[in-house]
Parts: structure tokens; sequence; C-alpha cells
DNA sequence: GCCAACGTTGGC
DNA sequence: GCCAACGTTGGC
């Protein structure tokens, strides 16, 4: 099965890459929108890689790499009270949320801020992109994911031109 | 803090 | 099954 690609965002007041890079790797727990979950539940296959995006950041960015490391499981966190991602409505014995697990592969050298993909006419399909979109799993092709990776490495930095 | 856009809920 | 009301996301 070919390799594929993904955004995964989330908010770095809550988890961040280092953080991930800290654990080396996490359940992508906490998900809780369908699509999104099927996402995860039915098209996620270890060894995808995956942007990690900090949303709600200053500048939101993409600012590294994950590589799914784990098939959805069911997310512990719909079952604990506890938790700030309680689902009251799911029985234990029909799990409702299904979440992956993801290991640490890579921090950019320097984050790739939101405008700077938006000025970019190479990503401009991005989902990322799109008018309204919100998902925090989506999909991304093969050549987006490099142009991002590219852009965080340090050699692309700031979009030098090539001739001068 | 504001608010546009989206998803979910629940009355009918 | 429709749709208004509400809640959430997330950029700005």
């Amino acid at each position: 099965m070919t390799k594929r690609y993904w955004l995964m965002k989330s908010e770095p007041s809550a988890y961040s890459i280092d953080d991930l890079k800290r654990d080396k790797s996490t359940l992508w727990e906490g998900v809780r929108n369908y699509q999104a979950r099927n996402f995860m539940m039915k098209e996620m296959k270890v060894g995808d890689q995956a942007l990690f995006y900090h949303s709600n950041a200053d500048p939101p960015a993409a600012v590294g790499v994950a590589e799914v490391s784990g098939l959805a499981e069911p997310d512990p966190t719909q079952f604990d009270a506890s938790d700030c991602h309680y689902d009251p409505k799911v029985a234990p014995s029909n799990p409702t949320w299904y979440c992956v697990r993801v290991k640490f592969k890579e921090k950019f050298a320097r984050e790739v801020p939101l405008p700077e993909m938006r000025a970019r006419e190479d990503l401009q399909s991005m989902v990322l992109l799109q008018k309204g979109s919100r998902l925090s799993i989506q999909p991304v092709t093969g050549k987006e994911f490099k142009i991002i990776c590219d852009l965080g490495s340090r050699a692309a930095a700031i979009g030098r031109p090539k001739s001068r």
C-alpha cells in the first residue's frame, strides 16, 4: 500500500511538537469530529507521514513531521469522566471515537507560517487553505508535503530567490 | 475578543 | 427530514 500524507492540527498550548519530541510517540486523542475520525479509522496506515500543525498559535504554522505508528484504536478519553474530551453518550462496549498512534519524526529547522503557505501558488489546493476549512485531520498530497518540508528546512529559509 | 463558517442538536 | 438555535474552531 502506498504511503499517504496528512496534516494534523494541535493547539500548542494543549500538545505541541516539543511535547511529541519529548514523548517520542502519543495517541492522537480528543478528536471529536466524524470526518477526522474516519480518516484515522479507515485511511491512516502505519508509515503514513503527517505534517504537525500548530493551530491557534501566533502565527499558526506547520512545525514538523510525525509518522503513523499504530492503527486506530478506541480513544480512551471518551470513557474518562475526568478528561475534557469525555463523551457521556458513549457505551464502553461500543466506542465512538478512535485515534491512531503517531511518533515523532522531525521538528522543522524553522516553522512554516500559514501566511507563507497561503502566498504560494503551488499550495493553493491544500485543504488547510480552503475558505471555512477547519478539519483537524486532513489529507495532503505528496507534492504539498514535500514543498512544506523543504520550506521547513533551513536551506529554504525566507524563500531566497535562486538568481539575482 | 470578535466573528465567519461549520457541525450538531432537537423540536416539529 | 427540515431547519433554527446553539456550540466550536480557529484565523485575525
